[in-house]
RNA sequence: GCGUUCGUAGCUCAACUGGAUAGAGCGUCUGACUUCGGAUCAGAAGGUUGAGGGUUCAAAUCCUUCCGGGCGCACCA
């Protein structure tokens, strides 16, 4: 249930019917219209802005326009018991308290599903594919996290998702990482001292990949890399990918498909969607400038298959093959997006890191090309993290090189902490994490003040012998709401428009923005009884008025909702 | 140099894809509570939204030119 979706219907139907009458000539402007929360200050359910929309289109003065159109509405809808005009030529509306409770009843009814707008597309989402050459790190986990949270989201709101990683277990990089366990291996068997070449991997997570390689084959022949090396390749990728999953696993992460760029190699899909492209005219035979700027040594002026991707905005054509004829990774990508295009997916969404972000034209070329224009691929970018300890930028990394481990932080921050955080701003500014603030217990630490709300709603309920799971009624005979619930309630009515607005920005931080505000309006309220007699709900051990309950029931439904989106926790005790 | 992204209160950030007097938190200054209605609450001060120009009833938001920070600019992944 979406109150503002609905009330938006119900004024533009009115409209377009009376159109004559309120001396409209033009109504296609009526798309842009709105319904919001007002200000704070102003003491409405509702603010329309469709008078200014239409006085603008039709040359005519918006508050009179709204005077009309108040009448208008007063007259027809019978859940609007006030309409009042407000400069410009808002229209300020407050909901009836038959239509109230009404809708209270229909959000109880919800529950566990109030605040979805039951949409219907299937999604695509792939995030994290963080390279199994090595641990996951921060910068991962914040990608990890909002890929993670946006699934839920558009889950909740209807939608069909699958969660996407995409392992680059092919490629020169590939080749480095396995040369570098089996020298681990000798190392381990003949006592052969690893010499850290260029383009090795020295870290010490290669020694545990060793070590469990020789556990699973103990008799595995050594003796020359070549001989071994599929066998070496599948069982190296498979345990370093095994370590990304237990991080992830611990994040309270979970994949649906792991999609291998090897087997998109193997079974032709990158050849496919390369002749698919060429098919097209989209791919020439040629060569390529050399690069600008710094001289690259190994650059070679070869013939070589190359993605016209400029004719979609790319600032430059790109490679399909390397110097020996084998696949770039791009080459690779293109294959692997072809393969989603070929599932039926209604929408493509890709979590990047920052450094990423120059891949992102080239990639939207490809797809554009592959679907003529038709699928949508969004690219969405994590900006960097920072990490702080006590207000000092933290640098600790006991074996994993210069960066800072998911496993590193989890010892330090516990998940539901750093879920929370990763989404405390938005995707695309930096974002500073203290983590000594988040081990406090206090208002500066904003995941313990949302569940802290929630602990306190739970201890109410405790103290009412009240189960906070029941169904209650809105008593709407005596249905008279104080300011503070009043301000509860439409925050409460805001929860589906949030959702439906983070969805198709695709912004889970909108939703630990809103959980916060929605915290803060309850703690407000719920200190009020300190001060005022009035405000106390509670008397004798006894609810004083069963509306009151029930608002502050809407506040525990939704924060359940939201906190179950970000995947944090929420003690009913603390 | 090119591309991209950001620039909002002393600090860290919001702002419903153009709406009302631009909002929070921290910090500062006041006050309430002295404890399971508990780790909080209330109030005050703090702004030319980096700068200039444009578009319109309305701009932090769109266009444009500068200034400044991040990231990227392979046949690597």
């Amino acid at each position: 249930m979406n109150i503002f979706k609905q009330y938006l219907n119900t004024i533009k139907d009115l409209i377009t019917k009376n159109a004559k009458k309120l001396e409209l000539v033009n109504i296609n402007a009526l798309s842009g219209i709105t319904i919001e929360i007002p200000p704070d200050k102003f003491d409405y359910d509702l603010s329309c802005n469709v008078a200014m929309v239409l006085a603008k289109t039709n040359k005519k003065n918006p508050e009179l326009l709204a005077k009309s159109m108040k009448d208008l509405l007063l007259n027809n809808v019978k859940s609007f018991s006030k309409v009042d005009i407000a400069k410009p030529g808002f229209l300020n509306i407050n909901i009836s308290k038959e239509a109230l409770s009404q809708l209270i009843n229909k959000i109880i009814k919800e529950k566990k599903n109030y605040g979805s707008n039951l949409k219907d597309d299937k999604y695509n989402l792939e995030f994290v594919s963080a390279n199994p050459t090595g641990p996951m790190h921060v910068g991962h986990c914040r990608g990890a996290v909002f890929g993670d949270v946006l699934a839920n989201l558009l889950i909740f709101n209807g939608n069909k998702v699958t969660k996407e990683y995409y392992v680059n277990d092919h490629g020169n990089q590939i080749t480095n990482f396995v040369q570098s366990v089996f020298l681990r291996l000798r190392e381990i068997k003949f006592n052969e001292k690893f010499k850290n070449k260029k383009d090795l991997y020295p870290g010490e997570y290669i020694v545990d990949i060793a070590k469990k390689i020789i556990k699973t084959k103990p008799k595995i022949n050594l003796g020359n890399l070549d001989d071994i090396y599929d066998d070496l390749h599948k069982l190296s990728i498979t345990f370093s990918l095994d370590m990304i999953k237990n991080d992830l696993k611990k994040l309270g992460i979970i994949h649906d498909i792991f999609v291998f760029e090897s087997d998109l190699i193997k079974n032709k899909i990158v050849e496919k969607a390369v002749n698919k492209l060429k098919d097209r005219d989209y791919v020439v035979e040629g060569y390529l400038e050399a690069p600008k700027g710094e001289k690259d040594k190994n650059w070679k002026k070869i013939k070589r298959l190359i993605f016209k991707s400029s004719v979609f905005g790319d600032d430059t054509d790109r490679a399909l093959q390397k110097n020996d004829g084998s696949w770039t990774y791009f080459a690779s990508d293109v294959g692997y997006h072809s393969f989603k295009i070929s599932r039926k997916f209604n929408s493509l969404i890709n979590i990047l890191g920052a450094d990423h972000t120059g891949y992102i034209k080239r990639i939207n070329a490809a797809v554009k090309a592959l679907t003529e224009n038709k699928a949508t691929l969004n690219c969405k970018v994590c900006q960097l993290v920072k990490l702080y300890k006590k207000g000092k930028p933290y640098k600790m990394s006991k074996r994993s090189g210069d960066f800072i481990s998911v496993k590193d932080l989890l010892g330090e921050v516990d998940k539901d902490s750093i879920r929370f955080m990763m989404l405390s701003r938005s995707n695309d500014v930096e974002l500073d994490f203290d983590f000594s603030k988040v081990l406090e217990k206090n208002k500066d630490n904003q995941v313990f003040y949302i569940q802290y709300c929630y602990a306190r709603i739970n201890s109410l309920f405790r103290n009412l012998k009240l189960n906070l799971n029941n169904t209650f009624e809105v008593d709407a005979k005596n249905f008279n709401l104080n300011i503070y619930e009043r301000k509860i309630l439409r925050k409460i009515f805001d929860w589906s428009k949030t959702v439906d607005l983070a969805s198709l920005k695709q912004e889970p931080h909108r939703i630990t923005f809103y959980l916060y505000d929605l915290a803060t309006l309850f703690h407000s309220y719920w200190s009020k009884g300190n001060d005022n007699e009035e405000f106390k709900f509670v008397k004798d051990s006894k609810i004083k008025n069963l509306n009151s309950l029930i608002i502050i029931q809407l506040v525990a439904i939704v924060i359940e909702n939201g906190m179950k989106i970000l995947g944090v926790s929420l003690p009913i005790k603390m």
